[in-house]
DNA sequence: CTATTATTAGAGTATATACTCTAGTGAGTC
DNA sequence: GACTCACTAGAGTATATACTCTAATAATAG
């Protein structure tokens, strides 16, 4: 692998395990064994390290919301924009953590990432369309709409910090993928009141999949676990 | 004013202003025109200073969302919570920009915020209760209550990121707290399909009045007022 | 007045941080 | 074998940052 695809991975894996606030440079370099000045010869900086990464994210999120136009929309559809959305939120988890410091940094990456907020924002709004049109949710005005979707959007892109700062996480304990998908039945409680009856079964019995065990449930199970093994 | 507090007052509104991580220590002593051993006389480290800050901030909500056992809720209540958790996010904006690493750097504020959050949530979920006794949304059971509070909380508490990163803000123009409070009409739009149809059309024109202005539509009110005056 | 305590100034320090500069090395080309 | 050129090492630098230390001054108590 080059060198410059080694530093932009091993810059996101650091960003992302201890945050960008906390990793210098010189610790990406460090952790590849590379020199600072090596590092410098294929970044001007750190800003286009994170650039860079933010495009990789961009892209993968623009991919998985690709809303088709020319079928209907099935819940399979909805499960699978919300488990990518997850997922890439999980992938560069450390974006949103100083998202405000890195836009006050990069006016470039201020300005991608506007226009990025607003392509999710179209694509959910156009989901819920979708899904109306297929009978999953009732039809709901062009305002109620976007408001929802932006609610939608403040839920997905909060939920992890809501995690990391306010649940039960104790010290050693770190997030995981499957605690941060929990996220996926705060979004489907949105939407509960607008199921229509066809449906309502089905959108529930997905969004209990992603219901929050508590910690002592959990550890329960994992307790049940070992004393069987 | 005593130095101590005068340090207290500065920081805050140096971090409000620039955000904690570009607000050195030295910094705030600058900006009082005092020594930083001064500075660091009345306190150890810059996280007491932060730490102090937060618990006037925990103070402060937690004194506005004290819910009454006694009476009934009114939606001239709701309005005075929603009013008063805004006002609070503005005076103490830097918190929740930075929060993820004021926690990471700080076990004891670590602790109490996640108190915080839970005490927030389970207010929440208290005027959720009430608002139904009130006959003012539809009663809900424990679970769905839950996870609505929490979806509320977090609209709450990301609103301003979204506003600051994604929304139209241009280079200069910074963010106001009229715009913050366009928050409420995200947070109202939660409660509509849950509105009773005694009251629905009240909470309607109250979530009317918090509905966010289009740029250029404030920009016309702007020019007007500039020709009129 | 004296002794003590609270407060302050200001120079100083250890470390970190982002980044630069110079001197290469090694693989391929003519 | 000379040359190029992408790539790399590693020492070095300017600045910032959080924080310390000493000495001095104001405030207060006996």
């Amino acid at each position: 692998m080059k060198t410059r695809d080694k530093i932009l991975l091993s810059s996101l894996e650091l960003f992302n395990e201890r945050g960008e606030r906390n990793i210098t440079t010189n610790h990406i370099a460090g952790h590849l064994a590379i020199s600072p000045g090596n590092l410098y010869y294929h970044f001007r900086n750190k800003s286009d390290i994170i650039y860079e990464i933010f495009l990789e994210y961009e892209k993968l999120v623009d991919f998985y919301l690709d809303i088709p136009e020319d079928r209907a929309i099935t819940l399979e559809d909805l499960t699978f924009y919300l488990e990518s959305v997850f997922d890439g939120l999980w992938s560069y988890r450390f974006f949103h953590r100083d998202l405000e410091y890195l836009l006050d940094s990069d006016r470039r990456l201020r300005q991608d990432y506007r226009e990025f907020t607003n392509r999710c924002l179209a694509a959910i709004s156009r989901i819920f369309e979708k899904l109306a049109e297929a009978g999953i949710i009732q039809p709901q005005p062009d305002e109620l709409r976007s408001a929802m979707s932006l609610n939608v959007w403040l839920v997905i892109t909060n939920w992890m910090a809501f995690l990391k700062t306010a649940h039960a996480l104790e010290e050693s304990a770190s997030l995981t993928l499957n605690e941060l998908k929990q996220g996926i039945y705060q979004v489907l409680t949105l939407e509960i009141p607008y199921l229509t009856p066809e449906y309502r079964e089905r959108v529930m019995a997905l969004r209990e999949k992603y219901r929050p065990r508590l910690p002592e449930a959990a550890e329960m199970e994992g307790e049940a676990l070992r004393k069987k093994g």
